[in-house]
DNA sequence: CTGTTAGCGCGTTCAC
DNA sequence: GTGAACGCGCTAACAG
């Protein structure tokens, strides 16, 4: 910086605000600074400014599985999100695991303006802690006075276990997701209370970490079980619940019926999955337009923001076979 | 800092040195310290240290698209290995788009130690130069003289392709890439110079972006060429053109053959597909092992690093059909 | 083993 | 409209 000012004549503040507040200086002075800037190859030092201004200009971004396919649309979306602000994302995978999540956080603190934590699986004290310290933003976890984007999937869930009662099936599974998960708890009360009012038995069964080769080993329980229809915590877990059956002659939805959440997949299962479906690109952009708006202090503390989603009635869903 | 100091009754430099060099202390001094620390909440700020040191401690890392699956392992287990060493880890999506990775490398210049730019869509010159401010790896992408990670799939493409050969297929098509894709490139010059060599008739189906809409539309096309067999090129494509065939009524692997490339599907298409498999994790875990090496000195310009790949035969190919 | 001093590159008061 | 001086929080010599 103080090369290019001595190159230009000028002195350093007045390169700094060519670059921080340009509306300040004499338009000629400051075509002048970026010209010998480009040349010389200078560039703003983003760590200096942030030691200097206590703006960072990052923003620190916790996922519980960055592979989960859930989770990269809405990264892509946030990332984008925040870039068009000039804001760089940090990325970090917690593994579901709370210390983990707690690791990463403490790594960014020092250098974010901003922390978005989705589908965080840290105490509500600790994330008290963290919004207390920081600009802060939940997905998908739900802490009375935090800002926090929620896809509320409940309904949708309630709406799939009315759909498969319409149909007939009156003993029905639900296979878990992650205990810690937000998400989860809501799907798993939606789809008791639910079942309940309709007088249809429920059965959960407990998954720790939502995968296909989880549901593909679920399927002989499921089918000890007798139920004739499941709704799954995730479509990915469907899906190998689905081929799991499939390998066992199970047919589908013939012989049993599936409702998958998060519509991951698209129509590309065979037969193409019922889901619940959202846009978590949405959600993504959003949650950054939340957090950007509480570092420019425009948020009003406990914001909550919901964003939908409904049941898309695909192929896996049938009549309850019939005994 | 100031702060602590005080209140353990020691000087600012031996709060620091109790944080980035406990060793160099008495260990009753150093837990002392900590002990204190916690109590009033203090934690290094890595921005200043990196102002003071130089190193910063975060490493960027682009992609040209995050919600492509074949990323999302890679990221993930690059993310975890940066975590090993405490570095940080920027996120930035091109979109495939040059002056977009440009931008985000830009940013990230000034705070990070390291830069690892995958499937880079920047110009060569543009890499060297950047590899001249920054410690800087590749992957996927090969530029002379540039730390590098290559997952070398044209042998494993080439040999889907004599696998084809043998298999009775005359008329193959080839369903390409992204253009400036190094990967693209390798696939499509191995899938070309073994068709030649075989005798084989190959036709390239130019595409823009993989997706599996893509693969959809293709389908026509594909039909109408008069080619028994495709190798794509990845499997998100492979798996639009199979579901394309397959509503028209072409049976596969029957009536046609497809390969894809990547194995981000596994066995879950039906049938399950042949494709060529690599594992992304190992590609993004080098990758950043490299690059912290390279930071450290510890690597020599130019290293180049070969990740293997192998065809796996799956049921998406076939004897081609009789005429 | 510990304290003192001088910056790291920048933004931001103040003067001018 | 522009320049000079101070400090952001920390580390790195250099003393002691």
């Amino acid at each position: 910086m103080a090369d290019l000012a001595r190159a230009v004549g000028v002195s350093k503040s007045t390169v700094s605000r060519a670059f921080s507040r340009p509306d300040m200086l004499n338009p000629e002075t400051v075509d002048r600074i970026a010209e010998v800037a480009a040349r010389i190859g200078y560039r703003p030092n983003r760590a200096a400014r942030a030691l200097s201004t206590g703006r960072h200009g990052n923003i620190g971004m916790v996922v519980p599985d960055i592979a989960n396919p859930f989770f990269p649309p809405l990264i892509r979306a946030g990332q984008v999100e925040a870039d068009r602000s000039d804001f760089c994302v940090f990325l970090g995978n917690s593994d579901e695991d709370p210390e983990q999540e707690d690791r990463l956080v403490s790594h960014f603190l020092s250098q974010v303006s901003g922390l978005l934590l989705i589908a965080s699986r840290l105490d509500e004290d600790r994330i008290r802690a963290y919004a207390d310290l920081c600009p802060l933003v939940l997905v998908n976890r739900d802490v009375a006075g935090i800002p926090r984007i929620l896809i509320d999937s409940g309904p949708a869930v309630a709406e799939a276990v009315r759909h498969l009662h319409s149909l007939g099936h009156e003993r029905i599974i639900y296979v878990s997701g992650p205990p810690k998960s937000w998400s989860e708890q809501e799907r798993r009360a939606a789809a008791k209370a639910e079942a309940e009012r309709l007088g249809m038995s429920l059965t959960v069964v407990p998954v720790t970490k939502p995968a296909y080769e989880t549901g593909l080993e679920l399927a002989p329980p499921v089918l000890d079980s007798g139920a004739t229809a499941a709704v799954a915590f995730d479509d990915i877990t469907a899906h190998g619940l689905m081929t799991g059956l499939s390998h066992r002659g199970v047919a589908i939805p013939k012989d049993f019926s599936l409702v998958g959440c998060d519509d991951v997949l698209g129509a590309r299962t065979n037969p193409p999955m019922t889901t619940v479906t959202t846009s978590s690109e949405e959600a993504g952009r959003c949650a950054i337009a939340m957090l950007l708006a509480l570092i420019a202090g425009a948020v009003p503390q406990g914001t909550l923001r919901t964003i939908s989603t409904r049941l898309v009635l695909r192929g896996t869903t049938g009549p309850a076979p019939q005994r």
